[in-house]
DNA sequence: TGCACATATGAACAACTATTCATATATATG
DNA sequence: CATATATATGAATAGTTGTTCATATGTGCA
């Protein structure tokens, strides 16, 4: 997995040794970064940010999704999972009925550093 | 593109029309999310999410980029490229040397939210 | 108990993505 | 001008991902 300390596989030469140490030396380690990265990749898809935009404002049942978004039950169905497992939803069942809401209010925030980025251009 | 107007994908029934309304009336365009998503998925790789860590640290060129993270000069290079079309970063070149660095603070945000996300777990 | 409905899930497939290799372009230097 | 170096880019490929289909599980109700 982390071939970065036993073999070189970069094929050029440094030219900034000074700043290449500052920047290595205050960088967080891979996990940290690869958590960073899977976090994001939740929110990277169409989707997923619809259910995510549609969950800030009403928690929601896995049908109603699927009829807002005009998608396969199993589509929604397999999303959620996903968000699931990435701590980004929350459920809670209700007889047959499950209903999704988010887990955190630093999702909303996320969201809206997102738009503001957008907005900007 | 946008099937969700004339096709009826879905395959169950609503159970709450009011929540559904409700929330269909507050959603931005189709085209807002989806660039939303954009966003995020060029957030969502662990070399660009190094490469912008870096970044955030210091203006670097493409050759101490791939020295720091131990890859191909081409494969920066590459990934310089989506997050220069995201306009997530800029450059500015002196004799054949590019120096790449974050084009808008917005990122820094961006990335701290998301830092303190996996942090709270 | 049997049927209808809400949700979950595994397998298959198509679409997309990141890296590599080979090579092109541009600049500095002998 | 020839060479070395920094960067960019197209094509190929391996790996990943989102959706669909088929089906399983679980709950409520007649």
């Amino acid at each position: 997995m982390d071939k970065s300390k036993s073999t070189t596989i970069c094929d050029c030469h440094p030219i900034h040794n000074d700043i290449i140490e500052k920047v290595k030396n205050v960088m967080p380690n891979d996990e940290k970064l690869y958590d960073l990265a899977e976090l994001f990749k939740v929110f990277g898809d169409t989707t997923r940010i619809k259910i995510l935009h549609a969950l800030s404002e009403s928690e929601m049942c896995v049908c109603d999704i699927a009829v807002l978004l005009n998608m396969k039950q199993s589509a929604i169905s397999h999303q959620l999972r996903v968000l699931r497992q990435a701590r980004i939803v929350k459920f809670r069942k209700e007889g047959k009925i499950v209903y999704y809401s988010l887990d955190d209010e630093h999702i909303k925030n996320i969201f809206e550093q997102g738009f503001s980025h957008i907005e900007h251009k």
